[in-house]
DNA sequence: ATAGGGTTAG
């Protein structure tokens, strides 16, 4: 009996992984301290490596602490225990601890203390670590250059902030943005430690990160050197070439895994579905997803997280819904995926519902779900719901994150509220393209032009090359305010800087030309554009043409946009509006008889307001709210006192073939004035009125409320479809032109 | 040792 155990106990200690439960392992370990003793250094250390494979860190530890003096292999025990468990600080302390007492690391190490530094954000820590794998001869080591891969992956910074950060020295932005423990006094000195007795690999190399001599990225370069590849480093390294907006690269890859006979599985899909999404059309998506079909991968939670995200990307917000519906366990990034899928798909209001099911279903929203919910905000300028989510972001820490201080900014713009859009901006330690844009399109949606350029020329000096987005919203900047040369030598200058003009931006200079009352240039420029215009090109033509006053030029334009847009109703009532306008009330009626035989009808003007956190919507000629006989008093009650200001209605703004009294009737009606009387009996004296309309504001209208600003000492801010105009002391930022 | 979701666009 004795023997027989004792044979046993010899043949686990000669195939300890043949060792697979806890109890197996204790048993073992307590046999040997009542046959041995625990003196056996060996003996311990072969214990210590049995609990270790298995995860066991308690019980490593407990043998690890009895050491009086720690043999190497217990050392690696426990660093690749510490890490497999999550306890990446200690793991990386016993790391250096060792190195200190001359142990030397091998690949049965690397791999856990590489993994440490992905986890931990440390990239220096995990360059230098890759010194000491180059050192030791271990970069042939499949598992440690795939563990090298991923770590880069993960945290060396997109090829697209590359131009940013070229100048800077990089270590400082890296601590600034990514690690967690830049205070950590502790880990600051195991830092400076592992720095100081490594040597970082791409400093030893070159002298330059993340991108060098050879022009690949780190994860590429390890890629093509290691000599042994699995399929982990085939998605790996796929992984992170899409990481890095490296497409072509990664559908390269995919490509040659094939030729490799490797198969790719739910890793590599999942990794190459979002390329798919975005590159490739729904057909190319759907198939992908039979493929996932077929081999059963579409079981997968990661993957169908893709495929709802593919779908939303591809427009097809339905069968996102159908694959989100199917998961049974619905984690953060499904719900992140679906109410991003809607956001981006423009129902914002379903998007919140989501977010608040997503919250009502204990899923705690993490820095991706305020990011992907925020522009729903800006979309809806519901300032109230912004400004919830901006005390939750404060509260969790997560104010500093590119993503949501960029979306903060452009909510806060889009809502008026154009200071504290610029308080969150000055706020941010590094701007990058997008949020020197949101910014830039912030003023100039709110009508300070000078500020956009003097931003879009600060934006240069911070080293940011303008791209298409930051030309368009110059381009806003100038149109909105009426600097027409200005906004020329922006447009000519974009060639210069590499990016060629799209529709867009000569659909903003056709705009800023027609709106400066230049109509027959505007004209011209769009017959001349190397673009095909489209039917909104020329309705932003015929809307000027309209401010102007030139009907025959509106007729020509309207016949243009007909032929270019069919389905459209846009110019039928422009057209319609401007010989109301003119006093041709016969062709008004037949153009309207024209469209209701077409089964077209005009969108109801309506304006709303936020008033104690509650949004009240009022249609033109609306007389349906609760406080309509207090609204209707205040209308009159305004109306009396601008008359004894000075104002005059502008009645040819009413449209109808009506007689004068019910002209100015409309006026005092329409849904601006509804909202805006609502807000002068319902808030304190003083307090900024906010106004948003869906269509844009009428001129009578805009010298109404400018008078009403003066009389009743109230900030204005309307924002209708296009831009802001800010109303105080009966004047409006816009300065009349809009 | 590997995977999914995010910001600007009249």
């Amino acid at each position: 009996m004795e023997s027989s155990s004792e044979n046993l106990v010899k043949t686990l200690l000669r195939n300890p992984s043949s060792i697979k439960t806890k109890s197996q392992a204790k048993q073992l370990h307590a046999q040997i301290v009542k046959t041995r003793g625990s003196r056996s250094v060996s003996l311990a250390t072969i214990i210590l490596g049995v609990y270790s494979d298995l995860n066991l860190l308690k019980e490593s530890l407990e043998v690890f602490n009895n050491f009086r003096y720690v043999p190497t292999k217990a050392w690696k025990s426990v660093v690749r225990c510490y890490s497999c468990n999550g306890y990446f600080r200690d793991s990386l302390a016993c790391f250096v601890e060792m190195r200190g007492w001359g142990k030397l690391p091998g690949s049965d190490v690397f791999p856990s203390v590489v993994r440490a530094c992905t986890h931990l954000k440390e990239l220096r820590v995990g360059e230098s670590v890759h010194g000491c794998v180059i050192r030791f001869g271990m970069e042939s080591d499949l598992y440690t250059g795939n563990a090298l891969m991923n770590m880069y992956a993960k945290l060396q910074v997109s090829s697209h902030d590359y131009h940013v950060l070229d100048e800077i020295p990089q270590s400082d932005r890296v601590y600034s943005r990514r690690s967690s423990l830049t205070q950590d006094s502790e880990i600051g000195i195991l830092r400076n430690e592992l720095i100081m007795s490594e040597k970082s690999h791409f400093e030893s190399l070159s002298g330059r990160r993340v991108k060098n001599a050879t022009g690949l990225d780190s994860v590429s370069k390890i890629f093509q050197m290691m000599p042994d590849k699995d399929v982990v480093s085939w998605n790996t390294v796929i992984g992170g070439n899409v990481q890095s907006g490296l497409y072509e690269e990664a559908l390269e890859r995919l490509r040659e895994m094939s030729n490799a006979y490797l198969k790719p599985d739910c890793f590599t899909l999942s990794s190459v579905l979002p390329v798919f999404a975005r590159h490739v059309n729904v057909l190319k998506g759907k198939e992908i997803h039979g493929y996932a079909i077929r081999h059963g991968f579409d079981k997968d939670e990661y993957i169908r997280s893709s495929l709802i995200d593919m779908y939303a990307t591809c427009t097809r917000v339905e069968d996102s819904y159908r694959v989100f519906n199917l998961l049974s366990e619905k984690d953060d990034v499904s719900w992140n995926s679906i109410i991003a899928g809607c956001v981006q798909n423009g129902t914002f209001v379903e998007g919140l519902g989501l977010f608040r099911q997503m919250l009502a279903a204990n899923v705690k929203p993490v820095e991706v779900s305020f990011s992907a919910i925020l522009p729903a905000c800006a979309h809806l300028t519901t300032l109230h719901l912004g400004k919830q989510l901006h005390a939750y972001i404060i509260r969790v820490g997560f104010d500093q994150n590119m993503y949501i201080a960029s979306s903060l900014v452009d909510m806060y713009a889009k809502c008026g509220k154009i200071m504290t859009a610029r308080w969150i901006f000055d706020r941010m330690d590094i701007h990058d393209s997008v949020s020197w844009t949101a910014i830039i399109m912030g003023y100039a949606l709110n009508g300070h032009a000078r500020e956009a350029t003097i931003l879009f020329e600060n934006m240069q000096h911070d080293k940011i090359k303008p791209n298409a987005v930051a030309y368009l919203a110059i381009l806003t900047a100038c149109s909105h305010a009426g600097l027409v040369d200005e906004g020329w030598n922006y447009f000519t200058s974009m060639n210069r800087y590499g990016v060629s003009p799209e529709l867009e931006h000569y659909a903003s200079i056709a705009d800023l030309l027609g709106r400066a009352g230049r109509l027959m240039e505007a004209y011209k420029f769009i017959n001349d554009m190397p673009i095909k215009p489209t039917g909104s090109i020329w309705a932003t033509l015929l809307s000027a043409c309209r401010v102007h006053k030139n009907v025959e030029l509106a007729e020509k334009v309207a016949k243009e946009m007909s032929t270019a847009d069919p389905g459209n109703m846009g110019p039928y009532l422009l057209l319609s509006n401007m010989y109301s306008a003119a006093g041709r009330w016969k062709d008004a009626s037949k153009l309207r008889t024209n469209m209701k035989k077409k089964g077209m009808r005009k969108p109801p003007a309506c304006s709303w307001i936020e008033v104690r956190n509650q949004v009240h919507a009022f249609v033109s000629g609306d007389t349906s709210h609760p406080y309509y006989d207090q609204i209707h008093v205040a209308l009159r009650d305004l109306y009396e006192r601008l008359k004894q200001e000075g104002y005059v209605p502008q009645i040819s703004e009413a449209l109808h073939d009506v007689d004068e009294e019910q002209k100015s009737d409309l006026l005092y009606t329409h849904s601006e004035r509804l909202a805006i009387a609502f807000g002068i009996i319902s808030t304190p004296a003083g307090t900024t009125i906010h106004i948003i309309k869906n269509l844009r504001v009428c001129v009578d209208c805009h010298t109404a409320i400018k008078f009403i600003s003066k009389i009743m000492g109230r900030d204005i801010i309307v924002r209708d479809n296009s831009r802001f105009h800010h109303f105080k002391d009966g004047n409006c930022s816009c300065g009349d032109y809009w």
